[in-house]
DNA sequence: CAGAAAATATGTTTTTCAACACAAATCTAC
DNA sequence: GTAGATTTGTGTTGAAAAACATATTTTCTG
């Protein structure tokens, strides 16, 4: 837990960024309501049945929001870069956490007392209408994911999933590697299939010079291509 | 479309049932601002791509909203029943719609104008919340819809699209036959399978004394088996 | 009411992908 | 550094479901 030690304005500010409706008064307000905590790689940050406590901000790092399926194999329905939210639906739905999140890398993790955000936002309509909007377009990303994850093909679905890795995160100063290293596991639970067949989906790719292949390094060669396979489904 | 005549108070009545938080004042600005148009059967209430113009309510009827998938087969990523809201995603994330609404039955239709929504959310926070918690709320059934959608084989989601329907639109007063009538083809589109399959699988149930078909009239016989089979997957 | 169109039903074939098995490589904790 | 655990890689098999074909029934439309 006890890592690099954090630079509590610094991270503050960070939160900031994304409530950009926020006036001075309420900063100061959320400043004496928000906590940050350092997260090793692959800590759980909440559990599926869990009471949300606030909203919770990554400031620093990756987590990976997933579901247990009826198998066990889990469904990753979300992933959450810096500086952004996750786990806010179930606090906004006042309900439990149906979903578990777990750190990817070592994270920076600032959690808003759900009182006091309920209080700036009672007194800020706009503030308000943002996470309205936020939540609405995550509704719209949430449906067409369900349309691509049952009706395209295996090669479809790890395609779209190199994309949307490439748009989440970007790309290393090379223009090409992910800026990710995912386990196939992950990548499968991403992609709604096997880890086999996410090994043996992304070494096709390989052989066929779309991708490259280094360990968990991967470099898209060919976008164009890609996204052509992800299109066709 | 002229069928039987509109009565407006009534019909906004139902509206406002949406919306407990409305004050008075705010009531009488939304009903300058709603018209109310009846649909018949199989009319396409919007398109994917189209701009939301309101608020869209169903005062009466059903509405299925489903997006056109890769190979040409729909998905249905939501039942609309009345009184409720539909299509407010895309208005909400300020975007064109995403999806397809059309009616399975005679409807009325409710759009109460955007700008009047916007002035009435930005004076009644109360209001304003109430509507981000649905919003969640919907984030919520559809991350489990993809989970589901994705991992439970083909009976279990033909179940789980029985149970949803009876939960959604209730049973006849026999307390067996669903107050549903959809074709086939919808169901399919529901559960994510081909037609064939919901004829298949239907059948089977049907032999098997879970459910008793005739026509589209749907009895549920065996609820708890049926649970069962949703819920193995 | 007749004809056409749409929906339902059912059998057969083919494709896709999960399940399983196992070997090799890599990571991790002591 | 080494033993054990985890992750990756690859082949094989079988089950599930899509695709296709076609007949029958129902519904719609003029």
């Amino acid at each position: 837990m006890n890592q690099n030690p954090i630079d509590f304005n610094k991270c503050m500010s960070a939160v900031f960024t994304l409530f950009p409706k926020l006036r001075e008064e309420e900063k100061e307000f959320m400043k004496q309501h928000t906590t940050f905590t350092n997260c090793r790689k692959n800590e759980m940050v909440y559990k599926e049945g869990e009471r949300p406590t606030g909203l919770i901000v990554l400031v620093k790092g990756k987590v990976k929001v997933f579901k247990e399926g009826v198998g066990g194999r889990d469904q990753i329905v979300r992933m959450a870069k810096p500086v952004g939210l996750f786990g806010f639906r179930a606090l906004f739905a006042e309900e439990n956490h149906i979903a578990s999140a777990q750190t990817i890398e070592n994270s920076i993790i600032a959690t808003v007392d759900k009182s006091c955000l309920y209080d700036i936002l009672r007194s800020n309509v706009g503030l308000t209408l943002d996470i309205l909007k936020g939540l609405a377009t995550e509704l719209g990303f949430s449906n067409s994911r369900t349309v691509t994850l049952t009706q395209k093909h295996i090669r479809g679905r790890l395609a779209e999933s190199l994309i949307f890795l490439k748009d989440t995160y970007g790309l290393e100063p090379d223009g090409k590697t992910l800026k990710i290293y995912l386990l196939r596991e992950d990548l499968a639970n991403l992609s709604n299939m096997t880890t086999s067949n996410a090994i043996r989906t992304l070494s096709n790719f390989s052989e066929e010079n779309i991708i490259s292949l280094d360990g968990r390094k991967i470099k898209i060669l060919d976008l164009p291509r890609l996204e052509k396979i992800s299109e066709r489904g």
